[in-house]
DNA sequence: CTTACATCCGTACTTGGGTACGGAGTCAAC
DNA sequence: GTTGACTCCGTACCCAAGTACGGATGTAAG
């Protein structure tokens, strides 16, 4: 059932997950992307896992990683040793943490401004600029 | 007590807030930084203002916004009529609780790595591809 | 078996977000 | 009133992340 796999030509992977082929040959020689065994002379086949594998690659970008972070995200991915794992995940989940609050605090001031909006106020002023002071002196 | 402003030169502006004298310049030249007015052939001043807004910039860029994007957010802080504001408000909100949705699946999933590492297993995978396959199809 | 369309691969170009450079002006301190 | 550090401004350069180009090869349909 699940054997129906490597039916992906480049062209196909590309517009199922929405990028240029240009961009998946990109990451192959950025080395985000494996580059699949090319049956002499003939043309390369793609998996639904390097389709997953894109999409990761694409969220992540959406959150503010880099291409060279998200290389150490997908060797996370990919299973190694614990004690190196952790060090590596331990310094994302940092990263990540700080990011989650300062997204919140966009959300909610966001929101409340929305708020403030359906209630009929005609000028509306968004402190957004303070909701991202994390300055605890 | 707070007229103690304008007292920051460009270069001490950027050491404050810890970029490139040339960052600042180049963001004036974006328009995302008012440019102070200069005492004829003198040397321009910034106010706290100024180092809260480039602050935010850098903020909101570590949580993957564009400076085109940047620039909408800045205009919601400056106030303006609300049926607009909503409109703007309206759409960074779905992209921020989007991203909000992808970052706390990751922050568990990481967290999760972390703890499978401190219980003493070796060898850990960590399937961080799939905290992000967000296609409900 | 040829025609149309895709893949392959190398190289070149583009865009966003800065950095660096250099000559002229300014300002404070000696 | 000159020296040193800083500002001003224009222009040029840089790196990350793609995009485009084009000739050669592969491949499916008529």
């Amino acid at each position: 059932m699940d054997s129906q796999e490597s039916t992906l030509t480049i062209g196909r992977l590309a517009t199922a997950v929405g990028v240029n082929v240009e961009t998946i040959r990109f990451y192959q020689r950025k080395q985000l992307l494996r580059e699949p065994p090319r049956p002499l002379g003939g043309i390369r086949r793609y998996t639904e896992g390097d389709a997953a594998r894109v999409k990761f690659i694409k969220s992540a970008q959406r959150l503010g990683f880099s291409l060279e972070e998200i290389h150490h995200l997908l060797l996370l991915d990919e299973g190694m040793r614990c004690s190196k794992a952790a060090e590596i995940a331990e310094i994302h989940l940092t990263e990540v943490r700080a990011r989650l609050q300062d997204l919140e605090r966009m959300e909610s001031t966001l929101a409340n401004l929305l708020e403030k909006c359906s209630r009929g106020d005609k000028n509306v002023t968004c402190p957004l600029i303070a909701a991202l002071q994390t300055d605890v002196e």
